[in-house]
DNA sequence: ATGACCGATTGCATCGGA
């Protein structure tokens, strides 16, 4: 089975391009970021009409993310658990169950964190990540003690290593790159989680995301940012990984370009 | 040279994104 991972910047103004895929590479499960929209705005019956089951966790004009899925999906959570003064729309969570089993699936839209003032633990956005971070951790280990597969896709705006940027000096520093970032990162993978571009892949330049601006696209200036990160009984399961890299190309795309892993799940 | 983009909003500019 395909689990994909994609921030579509905005899914009004990207249905054609999100139909245009899910028809062309028909994941099973699709993890969707960056909705930015309320759950009743979600174009839900154009999506169910392709054998979707499609959960939302959104929010007016900014975040919100959502599960697509051709298997039945129950025990929906929706928001990070940690604090109850969040009210931004960054996790929803789900268990699908497939004809060999089931797999838990989490779309994670990570904060972004900048900007970092001089004095980075008193900046309000790059506090927030690493809160974020630290929530998510500890919540990702409450799920590994069920000991079944877990895959934790999603828009992590962590660049993790200095190969996955053209200009690793021109970023570091950016709450992308930056020494407390990857802490947060290490932390997170080192509670028994495996990232699945290293397990299958590790190649430097493999890009997920490149700005609209200044030509980035066209000088292949981007960075990567959108992980799928596997509990041992997923990644015992897992096959390999897939950038589709060419959605970057079509009319009105996204920054960002889907990550595919494919599993024997 | 993030000056040069894109999307959402009640706007006719501003904010957020990475």
């Amino acid at each position: 089975m395909k689990i994909a991972t994609w921030n579509v910047n905005s899914i009004k103004a990207r249905l054609h391009a999100v139909t245009a895929w899910l028809e062309a590479e028909q994941p099973d499960i699709a993890c969707l970021q960056e909705i930015k929209t309320v759950d009743d705005g979600f174009p839900r019956l154009e999506i169910e009409a392709m054998g979707y089951q499609v959960e939302t966790h959104g929010q007016k004009s900014y975040n919100g993310v959502a599960l697509l899925s051709k298997f039945p999906l129950e025990d929906i959570r929706r928001g990070l658990p940690g604090d109850d003064g969040d009210d931004q729309a960054r996790y929803i969570e789900a268990v699908a169950s497939t004809d060999k089993g089931a797999v838990r699936v989490a779309s994670i839209y990570l904060p972004n964190g900048n900007p970092v003032l001089e004095d980075p633990i008193a900046s309000p956005k790059y506090t927030y990540k690493l809160d974020w971070m630290t929530r998510l951790r500890a919540h990702a280990l409450d799920l590994l003690q069920h000991e079944e597969p877990l895959v934790l896709a999603g828009d992590y705006n962590v660049i993790p290593r200095p190969g996955d940027t053209h200009d690793p000096k021109g970023w570091w520093g950016d709450a992308l790159f930056r020494q407390e970032t990857l802490d947060a990162f290490h932390a997170l993978k080192h509670i028994g989680l495996y990232d699945m571009f290293d397990q299958f892949d590790g190649r430097d330049g493999q890009y997920t995301f490149w700005d609209y601006q200044g030509g980035a696209w066209q000088n292949n200036l981007g960075i990567r940012i959108d992980h799928l990160l596997c509990s041992p009984q997923a990644i015992d399961r897992a096959e390999g990984i897939t950038i589709h890299k060419s959605t970057r190309e079509g009319v009105k795309p996204s920054d960002h370009v889907p990550v595919v892993g494919h599993f024997d799940l």
